[in-house]
DNA sequence: CGGGATCCGAGACGATACTG
DNA sequence: CAGTATCGTCTCGGATCCCG
């Protein structure tokens, strides 16, 4: 192998995820995104409520956790479970797909988190040759 | 395991992503977003041209793919070499870091997209029950 | 507490034209 | 070929108010 990755992870690679209109580029979004990629993270850990996550996930908006919430449920990643109690009392938790999912999510984000030092000198030296922009 | 991940993982996940001003943050973006993900997949089959990356991630436009390699090349992901010919010819490699990186993003965007058929249905089912809205 | 509805600004994004 | 510059659109996302 010459620096590039073995020709097993690379013929796998020839699915449709580079072509426009493809069904899993959705997905791979809410997964992906900014606070889907959190809020599977914080949802790893175990059963949360609401606004447990939202003070989990933070800087997240009501909103937007509400929408993520939705897509991520909506693909089948997350399970919601409202109680019919007063107050209301919503859990979240991932379901089967969502733990692998989430698994693979996690050792990517553990390796960018550890590689951070490499990736701040990569951009010092970066912005030092390209000073002027 | 109760079907949650080993405490191992969980531990480590103790990180500050989830934390709003934390440097890792938009490095995870860089590299989840919807044209960083794809550029690094591209790229984990080996070095390719400005063009050919643009070919091969389709619906890029060029701007995008400039910037989604700028920031890249910045965070030490990417290299890029140019070559003062003419006409111009600039390839595009993945780091040591980078192909790491592109590995676990390669291992999550693998299993979404073996996992769609369960994601669509779970998507049937969630528009079937809330039909209305 | 767990959301939905609405408004609004900032930035992402795409198309096009231009340059070296 | 490999970009940069400019412009218009359109979505993301935060703030606020509201309801069960």
């Amino acid at each position: 192998m010459d620096g590039q990755l073995p020709d097993a992870d690379v013929d796998a690679l020839a699915f449709d995820v580079f072509t426009r209109r493809c069904p899993s580029r959705p997905t791979l979004e809410h997964v992906t995104g900014r606070w889907g990629s959190l809020t599977l993270g914080a949802l790893a850990e175990g059963r949360l409520r609401f606004n447990e996550l939202r003070r989990r996930v933070d800087g997240v908006s009501e909103k937007m956790l509400s929408q993520t919430l939705q897509a991520l449920e909506r693909d089948g990643l997350v399970h919601r479970e409202a109680q019919p109690v007063n107050p209301p009392r919503v859990d979240y938790e991932l379901t089967p797909l969502g733990q692998e999912v989430a698994a693979r999510l996690i050792a990517l984000i553990e390796l960018v988190e550890g590689r951070m030092p490499e990736v701040l000198t990569a951009r010092e030296r970066y912005d030092a040759v390209r000073g002027a922009r």
